[in-house]
DNA sequence: TAAATTAAATACCGATTGGTATCAAATATT
DNA sequence: AATATTTGATACCAATCGGTATTTAATTTA
């Protein structure tokens, strides 16, 4: 060990994550990162490898902290319709009307990267995997609680919800009129039932 | 007038779109046009002013014949309910497996571009509105014939229809396991019943 | 205190970016 | 045939891109 480091590792990782979750990864340049992030542009380099690599420690940096806020999220409650019913209307209540709304950092980089790299391909696959383990974990506890019917497919209706959150993620990128957001979580609350 | 054109106008906005499709706004350079479409640069600025104005004119060009597409595909069936089901059973046969799969070009550009740009905000908003009228027709076409239940709400689960349209496109171009757009399709398609 | 090690800052690199000025070629009008 | 007009092609522009080489400053170890 010799010199210490002058800047919170952590703190910059955060600005580049907020700066790539907003303006995606080829709109950010590198100048934009360093002024954000308050270093220089060689500590970049020394600390992530290159933009690609700061990229993926700033996603990753997102995806663990989303699946841990949408865990706890979904447990703060003891009745599992009355979770996820608690969940998306806090979402919407959260994100709508949000302008600008940068909507969900995994998705913006779903949309933009995974068709041209593999790896992140599979990195935003998996967090979308992830989150429909979070949410078969809860279908569970109410099939267990006797509170879900037994009929219900825990694993089908899991990976359902993760497409219907993504669904409404992005279309209120769009800032769409305020009914198509409630009716399309009512709608998707009825599948619960 | 003078010397007339010697490229196809139209031909030449075809290529632009699929490239746009593929790659985005901000990852798509002039000197990628320039080769795809086959003519100078000058003559792209000329025809369609600037990039963003060449990348709305593609935009434009796919949205219109995207609802048309779908509007013609669901008219096809004179069963509401094995018109949806068509439709997104088909979709899935059309969109799964594809590698890689550049999802729809309007989601593209609203994830990109409708947080920075209201133009596109508003552009990409109204083609997911007309998509839902295109579904709200057919449900009142189902619920003229008695086909569906007068308790239905036409616009309501048009809307839904959409928003899942659109989480099942994007999910779709993270490549996940077919169980995941299966369990979906089978699980949103009941809520015609 | 001297040597070794690491960080920070400046300055720089070639390549590429979106966008144009210029000019010759081609057509319509007179 | 002469003129006016618009096209297409070449060459070019300043600005910015992602990435580094180099030097100076700060700290630990010996």
């Amino acid at each position: 060990m010799a010199r210490p480091r002058e800047f919170d590792e952590e703190k910059a990782l955060d600005a580049a994550m907020q700066l790539f979750w907003e303006k995606g990864f080829e709109a950010t340049s590198l100048s934009d990162l360093t002024s954000r992030m308050g270093i220089q542009r060689p500590s970049i380099y020394s600390t992530f490898g290159d933009k690609k690599g700061l990229f993926e420690a700033a996603l990753r940096k997102y995806t663990s902290s989303h699946a841990a806020y949408i865990r706890a999220n979904l447990q703060n409650n003891s009745s599992v319709k009355e979770a996820f019913r608690a969940f998306f209307e806090n979402m919407v209540a959260r994100e709508y009307g949000k302008s600008p709304n940068w909507g969900c950092f995994c998705i913006n980089s779903l949309v933009e990267l995974a068709p041209h790299d593999e790896k992140f391909e599979i990195l935003t696959r998996e967090h979308q995997m992830y989150l429909s383990v979070i949410f078969q974990e809860t279908i569970d506890r109410g099939l267990r609680s006797g509170e879900l019917d037994t009929g219900i497919n825990a694993k089908g209706l899991a990976q359902t919800l993760v497409v219907s959150l993504i669904g409404l993620t992005v279309i209120m990128k769009s800032r769409p009129e305020r009914s198509f957001v409630d009716n399309f979580v009512k709608e998707i609350l009825t599948l619960l039932k």
